[in-house]
DNA sequence: TCAATATTTCTATAATTCCGGAAATATCGT
DNA sequence: ACGATATTTCCGGAATTATAGAAATATTGA
């Protein structure tokens, strides 16, 4: 994963209510959650909420399948790996084991 | 660690400048680097630079010492452990299964 | 004290983000 | 088609953030 993606996600997860909108997606599984789901958790507007929702899609921590009227959203579990990977690379060196890996930058 | 601070960690990190700025402290590993230094690698002017340094000391992912005239930035590691922990765990469940005591049946 | 270096604070402006009501869109059941 | 439900888009104002030049502060050395 690159810098540029990485600081993407991290300020969309950067957030109180995306951070905690994800954390809820996490919980609920592959399954996920519908948009008024998340409402009902949350208790936050709509359009608010499906603003906040279209930040995580973007950089694709969040999907969306349309299930009849509705909206299932599911998190991404590999983009989040990446994500925690990359931080733990770059930016977590000395805390633990040394990567042997070499990165080319 | 809570939700909302790491809320605020994501938050700082989540600027690309600030990420190239820890990742850079993350790589000179315990010695740091100097303002001047980082100015140097990113080419920024230096008010810029202070004020990103200030978003990122005040949450606590920088430690900051002065060294008579120069001011020595150092990544804190730790921190940064216990922010990857929170996301590893509370963000990225279902990815592995770490944690016996979830999987209950 | 004066000068040089290192860094921050002050100040201003431009850009972005957050929020939510209202209106629009999509889907379903009848 | 109509009405109900689910969600998004439109719109605009308030708040925050990013950027950087200029001035200020701290430290060192002569």
């Amino acid at each position: 994963m690159e810098l540029q993606h990485a600081a993407r996600c991290l300020e969309k997860l950067g957030n109180p209510t995306r951070l905690e909108i994800f954390r809820l997606l996490v919980r609920a599984g592959e399954a996920g959650l519908a948009v008024g789901q998340i409402q009902d958790h949350l208790g936050i507007p709509a359009s608010t909420l499906s603003h906040h929702l279209s930040h995580l899609v973007n950089v694709g921590l969040v999907n969306q399948v349309r299930e009849s009227r509705v909206l299932r959203c599911t998190p991404n579990f590999e983009l989040m790996g990446q994500l925690v990977d990359f931080l733990g690379e770059e930016c977590c060196a000395g805390l633990a084991a040394p990567d042997p890996k070499q990165e080319a930058g």
